[in-house]
This record gives C-alpha cells, structure tokens and sequence, in this order.
DNA sequence: TTGCAACTGTTTCATATGAAACTAAACTGT
DNA sequence: ACAGTTTAGTTTCATATGAAACAGTTGCAA
C-alpha cells in the first residue's frame, strides 16, 4: 500500500512527505501491538504467563520434545529470551529439562501436565479471539490475506538480508 | 485467517490445537518486527535517531507544530515515550520547543532545520522500502490490503476495549 | 478567592530487553 | 590424542520500557 493514492514507483514530485497513518510498516506496528496487548490480556493475569512463556506453551502444546534453540526458530524469539523464559517456567514447574543423551549441550524440554492444562484452556480462547478478529473480513478476504501475509513475510526476509543493494534505486 | 483451512467458528472437535506458525497474531508480530527492524536500519546508524524519534520526525515533518500529547495521539506512543524521546531530541538540537500562549502546559514542539534535513533524507528512503515490500504484491492486492487493514485495525480496537463480554462465546 | 478536580508532562522505580562475553560440550583436522 | 573451531545455552551489562507517583497549570464551583 504505497503512500495514500500514489502509484508504486512513481517519481516524487517535489519534496516527498509521508503520512505516518499511511505508512504500511507503521500500520503494521500498530496493528501488531493492538492484537498482541490484548491477547495477553487472554492469559497474562488468568495464568500468570507472560508472552515468551506463552509461545513457548504453544509450540511444545502438541507434546513434542525440542531443545532451547529449536524452540528459539519456531518462536522467532532469540535465544536470550528463551533461555530466560525456560528459567521462569523451571521454576514455576510448567516445563521440564533432561539432559540430551546424544549430546549433552542440548537439552530437551517438554510440558508439564500443569503447562499441558494451561494450555487446553488458552487454546479455544486465542482460537476465538482470532475468530472475531477475522469477523471483520469476508471468508474470500481471510483467505487472501493469509496470502498476502505470507508473501509479504517472505518479501520481508529477503528485504532485511540485503536491503542496500535494493532500495537506493533513487 | 482461521487455523489451517478449519473453516471459522466451526466448533472444535476434540482437544483444539493451536499452529503458532498459522496463528494471525503471531504472523502479524513476526512480520511487523522484520519490518520495522528493517525499517530502523534505514535511519539508525545513518542519522543516529532511534524509532520514537523518526515518528515524531514524521508527524512534524510537515512542519506542524503539536504538543506532546498530540504527538502520543499520533504516532500512538504512550506519553512517557514521547517525553523521553523529546528530551533527546532537544539535546540534539532536532526539536525546538516553547511555551504555549494560552496554556502553559503544553508546550508548543517543532522541528528544527536540522531535523527537517533529515526528515527529507529519510522520506524517500522508507517510501522506497515500502514500495519494495509491496512489490511482492499485486496494485490490485495491495489496494484491498490496505482496506483489509483498516477494517482489522479497528476491530482489533472494538475487542480490546471490551474483549470479555463478546470473546467466550464458547 | 480559594479549594478541588482534571489535565499535561516529567520522574521514579522495577522489570524487560538485546548485544556481547562467557562456559561447557562436541566436532574437525592433523 | 589434542589444539582449534563451532555450537548450545547462560550470564553480564548497559539501555529501554511502562506503570505509577509526582509537580505544575488550568478550569470549575462554592
């Protein structure tokens, strides 16, 4: 979505201006954090999870085994943020670590029965929030989007590698 | 975009599971970091502004003169940030600031010529990443990505003002 | 006028964050 | 076997953040 009706490509005429509520990567920002802040609203208090804790839940939820860094792609949280969630959940015995017996550096991480509630319960509520999100959208409307989104994600990466070579076409 | 191809408010059959990879909030968090991350590099470095103050950059870039709590308004930032953000950019010479006539509290902000500059440097700049971001898209989907944006932005408003009452419909 | 509530912006404080340094374990080539 | 390198995860440190308390200003009503 280029600037308010401003054909892509177009040469600015004189001095460019931008209209931050036309700004697509600000509209992102926005959006983003509106949907964010109030689906921890869901579970922050409820279950006294915090976000990190929260993804983590939801990528280990299909009782699967992984290590801290797979965690770490999956969530796309860095490592750091993990480490510490995983130290938060230890203690509040949602998570459980044994060490890798091929490697010892890895160790794997799987739910507790505790976590594994939490998580039954917060599934049908963020699975319902999203619902009425996408109320505002035609089925054919969700559907593209969910293409749209996944182009765009992938025009992103590719943006964020190497975005000197491409950008200063000026 | 409802989970997988479920199709939406399709009642769940056995224990519901949640695919973070496919969940619209997550999707629209991870998009919106890369974005903006890339975003910041444009002008981090280059002109040694962090993101608070290339949004008010923005906002005053048309040479308006707002107060603090217009500025919040704007780039939606809450007004801590905005305080912050402004003490830098006195600092740094970006912003001028005065009394206002009729009410002292508020003070009158502006943008000084060497903010200005940079405003003018950076604009083309992020339009340019916009338009490349886009270009993963068709006019035509870029068009209804802009409304389906607009409608998402504010139903996500409408749920996050009152989302108990109308989200356990379960 | 003066007392009180509402408002604007700043500061404090406790917590969150990420980059970089670090520890420990596991490969690699000689 | 063992020095050098890579990898997994943790810790440190400096900075960022937001909620709540705060100070100063204004508006209103008794």
């Amino acid at each position: 979505m280029p600037q308010a009706r401003r054909k892509r490509s177009e040469t600015a005429p004189g001095a460019a201006t931008l209209h931050l509520t036309r700004f697509l990567p600000y509209r992102l920002s926005v959006l983003s954090n509106t949907v964010s802040h109030t689906v921890a609203k869901l579970y922050e208090k409820r279950f006294g999870i915090t976000i990190p804790e929260w993804r983590i839940i939801a990528v280990l939820g299909g009782r699967e085994t992984l290590s801290a860094g797979e965690i770490a792609q999956r969530t796309a949280m860095d490592k750091v943020q993990v480490s510490r969630a995983i130290s938060r959940m230890l203690d509040s015995a949602l998570i459980l670590r044994e060490a890798g017996d091929t490697d010892r550096r890895k160790a794997l991480l799987t739910l507790t029965p505790k976590a594994l509630d939490i998580y039954t319960q917060i599934v049908p509520l963020a699975l319902a929030y999203e619902d009425q999100l996408t109320h505002a959208l035609t089925e054919e409307e969700a559907a593209l989007l969910d293409r749209l989104l996944t182009r765009m994600q992938a025009q992103a990466d590719q943006l964020a590698s190497a975005p000197e070579q491409r950008l200063p076409k000026t």
